[in-house]
DNA sequence: TTCCGGTCTG
DNA sequence: CAGACCGGAA
């Protein structure tokens, strides 16, 4: 089987074991982006704090974000862990937002991905998979989001040479699939469950793993 | 007490 | 390349 074939059968594979997942967590455009860069390194448990924090003071808006100070900001997202980092990224971001959209996130639609996604990359503190995040979830373009999860489970199936870097795995998954925002979507959630349940970093479950028939050994 | 996870800087 | 940045779950 070629390897578009094989992980687009991953994809079927897990959507038919684990159900639809309904992502992304946050219900505006601006949420989802400031949970993106919350989420960097991070558990999203505890990113869901942050975002609890800001919104019980009605703080989860651009403008809103943007006149609070640093200091302020990064107590307010403390749950979230490194927060000092975190608030200066978040401050990066809002200045973009700014700059480039007056503040009006859903404006960057109108941009071309790749053109929008080199700018997003150029913002001090996002990285490609956070950048791969705001543009897939929040503005609903289609790049394929890399992540950790994702790097374990293509190592352990063996689809993956060793050392390949962010953008070629990416290339990997946009290579193989329709360019479709949808299956981008859910195939990059997917790939989280299975990643915290069962392809854990140490002792992975693959005996029980959704994606157990494709590993090499197996008949 | 150890484990887990992105990005930047040195 | 390694180190810095953090909280919460196991």
């Amino acid at each position: 089987m070629s390897r578009a074939a094989t992980i687009t059968g991953m994809y079927h594979a897990m959507l038919a074991t684990l159900g639809p997942s309904r992502w992304w967590p946050g219900d505006t455009p601006f949420e989802i982006a400031v949970g993106a860069i919350l989420t960097q390194n991070t558990n999203w448990r505890n990113v869901e704090k942050a975002i609890a924090n800001l919104k019980a003071r009605d703080l989860l808006s651009a403008r809103a974000m943007h006149a609070l100070d640093t200091g302020e900001l990064a107590e307010l997202i403390r749950p979230a862990g490194y927060y000092n980092i975190k608030a200066a990224r978040l401050r990066n971001f809002l200045n973009f937002l700014n700059d480039e959209a007056g503040f009006e996130i859903e404006s960057l639609k109108t941009q071309g991905m790749d053109e929008l996604r080199s700018k997003v990359l150029s913002i001090n503190g996002v990285g490609p998979e956070t950048a791969d995040s705001i543009l897939l979830y929040a503005l609903e373009m289609p790049t394929f989001v890399v992540d950790a999860y994702t790097y374990r489970m293509m190592d352990r199936h063996g689809l993956a040479h060793e050392g390949i870097d962010y953008h070629g795995l990416r290339s990997i998954f946009m290579d193989a699939l329709p360019e479709d925002v949808s299956l981008y979507n859910e195939f990059h959630a997917l790939i989280v469950r299975v990643g915290k349940d069962w392809c854990r970093k140490k002792a992975g479950l693959c005996a029980t793993c959704p994606l157990q028939p494709f590993l090499d050994e197996s008949p």
